[in-house]
DNA sequence: ACGCCTCGAGTTCT
DNA sequence: CTCGAGGCGT
């Protein structure tokens, strides 16, 4: 067969480009394609190769296993070369699409028992499973037992000598241990970087100003081709010996588990995460137990690796050993987590608080396994900074495991004609004017210092139906009202449709208008007209938050309703007296009373409480004290201490307001105090603001006192003061039923861990959460250890809630 | 003014 | 889950 001309061209386009992409990386420690898309390309030219033998060219990059030697280096050439595993992969049939999944495994034995001429009926092959190490490899050469020369991979024939940089790796003995040295042994293995020490060396890099590291493989392959081994040592390299290349003197085991006994024996670093297993199940079962370990091994592993077992069979596999990869070996790798892409569109999103939100419709792919075809770009810096473009490849990652993110562009791919993205001036909803809401920073200096936030807002508020969605959506969630069974493509149509604009219309829904819709029969509107009414019931603290007022979520929601008791008094509360609420500063009650003030939220809320979305009320939990409210003023030359004075001198606001310079100046025993407090009192509005305020107080029946404020009740149960955190999963518990048990006995239940953590309930599977606790020592409980201090404590903790 | 804790808000897919 | 920023103690 003839290579036709196009055959040809392509061959050499992808040999150019694989160069590129292997010069940048590993010559300049450059990431210029995703390590999925390199192997696709380098591939796709095998197999051109393979089918157009006389398009094989000796400066192929398919004849070459590793990167070019950097100069400097002496080179060294191998005894034995050091040659690369083959990648092995599942091709779902008709599809050009790779699987990488554990399918592959049955190919791989399949493969192994036809050239050694097995049939189903005889037993199945022995093969070690062993991770595959993302680092560079090398090889160590012992000389009666001593480390006489390291040296990299290179082409697979010469390597580079780095004897220097490899004694300053630790894992690496000098000198070897035990009985029964080889005279001469060749010891093949990875040099790799623990995410802890990449971590480490990036903090200090940054702060000392140097450049980071883009990764630990990349940290680890450039770090021992340094030529001042004190670079090298810098990265607290690590070593694993997964092999040998020739050795002289002594007697090799007969197959490769027991190879790797005998090294570790010599006292090389040998992973113990290897098995000796039987058959397609077992690689499969191998390959699917490291998949699951492997956020938790501490260092980067692409895939795992199988062998033959027995060093007889492999030497008969390998009878044609002039191929590239030998055959009774593969490389099993994991699924991508990092792919590229097209950006098909970048569409801008409206949240519930009108944050506009700029989303990337991407050309699906499979990332880690799962199909990905939206990803946030958070906002227009975000956008700016790594220059994302309609039209653009970009390299896609699962973050944090689950939520999509785009790492880079790859501008080689970016088409002509491309635009810089622009975020709109007016909604793409609602066409109202978006603004960047300018936040006042209270700084010392002399202008008072404006920051904008980074998010652009649309200014239409429940006008826009966007945001009108989005607050239904809120209002209804799990966490807010809990109305089962009114879920986002109902709510799509109930605001489509005019049936409802804002949560009081859902109270006023029938049953008929519900029946009418897409995908409603009768009954489903019945159950929901019944979820509706049932979520009357719920609790104060759960329509706070539902209402979506800015800054108040579940916590601070609990927080004012704890303080007030009573939805009339949180309407009326005025931003002064919201303050006394623990938790709640400035920027939390001036939201809360904007929001109330606002006429149309108004109206909603007292249609919400004609309906009967209202509750038993109960009084008010807190103490306001008169010094903290003038110290809060933020009058000039008032500290705690003269507000103290103030306070018990005047006892009242009416009498400080109406109080003249001279007794102000008795008072404080200052007259430059005394001005202050008089110029801030004639403020136009101050006064009348403080006799609200103080009007206020009274009519909520708040105590006046210059006690600072008292806990008011200390609760019962078992977890008084002490703080939680959850990790893993509580099987048969979900975690909001524990946060509830928790809480109930007085406990508090918060995200992270600190210091502070008192204890982590550990469940299966558990997250970074864990090894925090482990690290600060923090004493963990297991589900049932919690249950047990639960109610083990008995009935007090269930009753003691209702004391208003 | 600074730093530590937490909370709020946004986000994807099954 | 992660990031940013509010609350609060120092």
């Amino acid at each position: 067969m003839t290579a036709s001309r196009a055959a040809a061209e392509r061959a050499e386009a992808l040999r150019k480009e694989i160069e590129r992409h292997s010069s940048a990386y590993y010559v300049h420690d450059q990431h210029t394609i995703p390590d999925a898309e390199y192997d696709r390309l380098f591939r796709e030219l095998e197999a051109l190769e393979e089918e157009y033998p006389e398009l094989a060219s000796l400066d192929s990059p398919t004849q070459r296993v590793g990167g070019k030697p950097l100069s400097g280096f002496a080179t060294i050439r191998h005894d034995v070369p050091m040659g690369s595993i083959r990648n092995i992969a599942y091709v779902e049939p008709g599809s050009k699409a790779n699987l990488y999944d554990e399918r592959a495994a049955i190919q791989f034995d399949a493969d192994i028992r036809k050239k050694l001429k097995l049939t189903d009926r005889d037993l199945p092959v022995e093969y070690t499973a062993e991770l595959k190490f993302d680092g560079l490899a090398i090889s160590l050469r012992y000389e009666q037992g001593v480390l006489v020369r390291a040296a990299t991979r290179g082409d697979g024939m010469t390597g580079e000598d780095v004897t220097l940089n490899a004694r300053t790796i630790r894992d690496i003995p000098l000198r070897l241990v035990g009985r029964n040295i080889p005279f001469v042994l060749d010891v093949r293995g990875e040099v790799y970087m623990l995410w802890a020490d990449f971590e480490k060396y990036n903090t200090s890099a940054r702060l000392r100003g140097e450049d980071t590291l883009m990764n630990p493989r990349n940290a680890a392959a450039g770090g021992i081709r340094q030529l001042d081994p004190s670079i090298s040592a810098r990265r607290s390299l690590r070593f694993f010996a997964y092999g040998i290349g020739s050795s002289q003197g002594w007697v090799v085991p007969s197959n490769h588990s027991d190879l790797l006994d005998a090294l570790a024996s010599f006292g090389l670093p040998v992973s113990s995460c290897r098995k000796v297993v039987v058959g397609v199940k077992g690689l499969m079962s191998f390959y699917r137990e490291i998949a699951g370990k492997r956020p938790t091994l501490g260092f980067d592993v692409d895939g795992v690796v199988y062998k033959v077992n027995s060093l007889a069979i492999q030497t008969a596999l390998d009878v044609d050993n002039t191929k590239k990869h030998p055959d009774w070996a593969a490389a099993h790798k994991f699924l991508p987590q990092e792919v590229s892409t097209k950006v098909e569109d970048i569409e801008v999103q409206v949240g519930r608080t009108g944050a506009l939100t700029p989303v990337a419709r991407l050309a699906p792919v499979i990332v880690g396994g799962v199909e990905v075809s939206n990803a946030t770009l958070h906002n227009e810096d975000q956008i700016r900074r790594k220059d994302i473009r309609k039209g653009d490849t970009v390299i896609v990652r699962r973050a944090g495991d689950v939520i999509p993110e785009v790492v880079a562009v790859v501008l080689d791919r970016r088409p002509p004609g491309t635009k810089q993205f622009q975020m709109p001036s007016t909604c793409p909803i609602c066409g109202s004017k978006v603004i960047k809401v300018v936040k006042e920073q209270r700084l010392k200096t002399k202008e008072s210092r404006q920051k904008e936030e980074a998010v652009l807002r649309c200014i239409g508020g429940l006008a826009c139906p966007a945001q009108a969605k989005e607050a239904l959506i809120h209002f209804a969630s799990r966490r807010a009202m809990d109305i089962d069974g009114l879920g986002e493509k109902l709510i799509d149509q109930l605001v489509d449709q005019g049936l409802a604009k804002n949560p009081a219309d859902l109270y006023s829904l029938k049953g008929s208008e519900l029946s009418r819709l897409d995908r409603m029969g009768e009954i489903s509107a019945s159950n929901l007209v019944k979820s509706i009414e049932t979520s009357k019931n719920s609790s104060l603290s759960r329509l706070i938050f539902a209402l979506g007022i800015p800054n108040v979520g579940e916590e601070t929601a609990k927080d004012i309703v704890k303080a007030f008791g009573r939805l009339d008094f949180i309407i009326d509360a005025r931003p002064e007296v919201l303050v006394f609420v623990p938790n709640v500063g400035k920027d939390t009650a001036t939201p809360v009373y904007a929001f109330f003030s606002d006429g149309h939220n108004r109206q909603v809320v007292d249609r919400l409480r004609q309906a009967g979305v209202n509750w038993v009320e109960s009084p008010i939990t807190i103490r306001a004290s008169f010094a903290e409210l003038i110290a809060r003023l933020d009058i000039k030359k008032i500290g705690a201490k003269r507000a103290e004075q103030l306070a018990s001198h005047f006892q009242t606001i009416s009498r400080l307001v109406d109080a003249d310079l001279s007794e102000l100046t008795r008072t404080l025993d200052s007259e430059t105090a005394a001005r202050s407090v008089s110029e801030h009192i004639s403020e136009i509005g101050v006064r009348q603001r403080l006799l609200d305020v103080e009007a206020q107080l009274i009519d909520f029946g708040m105590h006046w006192t210059n006690q600072p404020a008292t806990a008011v009740r200390a609760p019962g149960g078992a977890l008084v003061g002490k703080t939680l955190v959850l990790t893993g999963t509580l099987s048969s518990l979900s975690r909001d039923a524990a946060k509830q048990m928790i809480e109930a006995a007085g406990g508090r239940v918060t995200g992270s861990v600190s210091p502070k953590t008192d204890y982590v309930v550990v469940g299966d599977d558990p997250g970074q959460k864990y090894q925090e606790a482990l690290e600060l020592g923090i004493r963990t409980l297991s589900k049932d250890e919690l249950l047990r201090i639960v109610e083990g404590a008995g009935q007090q903790t269930l009753s003691f809630d209702d004391e208003h």
